[in-house]
DNA sequence: CTGAGTGCGTCCAAAATCCCGACTTACTGC
DNA sequence: GCAGTAAGTCGGGATTTTGGACGCACTCAG
């Protein structure tokens, strides 16, 4: 956890990420999007290649000019988007309800559950924090 | 998500949710523990309960001593913790394999999983991002 | 050809944040 | 009395973020 928060924590990292699941793979659309500082988004995108999330692809020269594209280990980051999502919407919507939307194939709204592992029952968080075990670290 | 992000995104502030998701409800503990700077745990504590994240409880007094509990909204976050551990311990473990573990009181792990809304299905991430309605902003 | 516009950055100075070690206060245990 | 613990605060330096301006290599309209 710990490590995944080094990797994906900075500010506007998720936001990119985000940016590039809804289609938005270039760098001023990013900008534009997000509002973030055209300097702290560059050097985000730097991080988020070094780290293995985003492929830096080329796809004109002379003006050399990039996109960005989800690794496999980037694609794995939508989970982690969709709960996030789910938790604003949950205790942070305003009067403007749920924006963008993630769809289904089916047509129907993607969400996660909390499940266990092996037996695959839809844990519904006890009110009590689960039981766990605590080792040394994370 | 956006919004999420501005409560919660900010450095240390999951690592502090998952303290006290692992009962750790102390500030030397948690300081101890995570290695942040006592300051700005500090700092970040006092956001979350502004957030109405945490509630802080006072267990003595004469010395003043207080412990953090998660509200329900601070519950909440737990998929948010498991879906980023389950992230991390994908991509980022070393040799050293996935530490601290969530049990289910069955015995066995947590994880979280996508699926439909609607349908339940578990969606496999397709290859490609998902189909997404684009609106506004989020 | 000129001038405006676009895309992807970089540079810089100011502001905000973060980090570290030391310090404080009020206990408890030896 | 002395060490230790707990929950911070304080001062200051180090690091990041921010926002605006700038550069460059095009393309397009006139």
């Amino acid at each position: 956890m710990a490590r995944s928060l080094e990797v994906v924590g900075e500010k506007w990292a998720l936001l990119a990420v985000r940016e590039v699941f809804l289609g938005n793979r270039r760098f001023d659309e990013m900008v534009r999007r997000i509002g973030a500082p055209r300097d702290t988004l560059a050097a985000r995108l730097r991080t988020l290649v070094e780290a293995g999330i985003f492929e830096r692809r080329q796809y004109s020269d002379h003006p050399a000019r990039f996109e960005y594209f989800l690794t496999d280990a980037g694609k794995d980051l939508y989970p982690v988007i969709v709960t996030l999502r789910q938790w604003g919407d949950r205790h942070l919507s305003e009067q403007d309800g749920p924006p963008a939307v993630f769809k289904h194939t089916c047509g129907h709204p993607l969400m996660t559950r909390l499940v266990c592992e092996s037996c695959g029952e839809p844990a519904s968080l006890p009110s009590r924090p689960p039981t766990f075990t605590r080792q040394p670290a994370s």
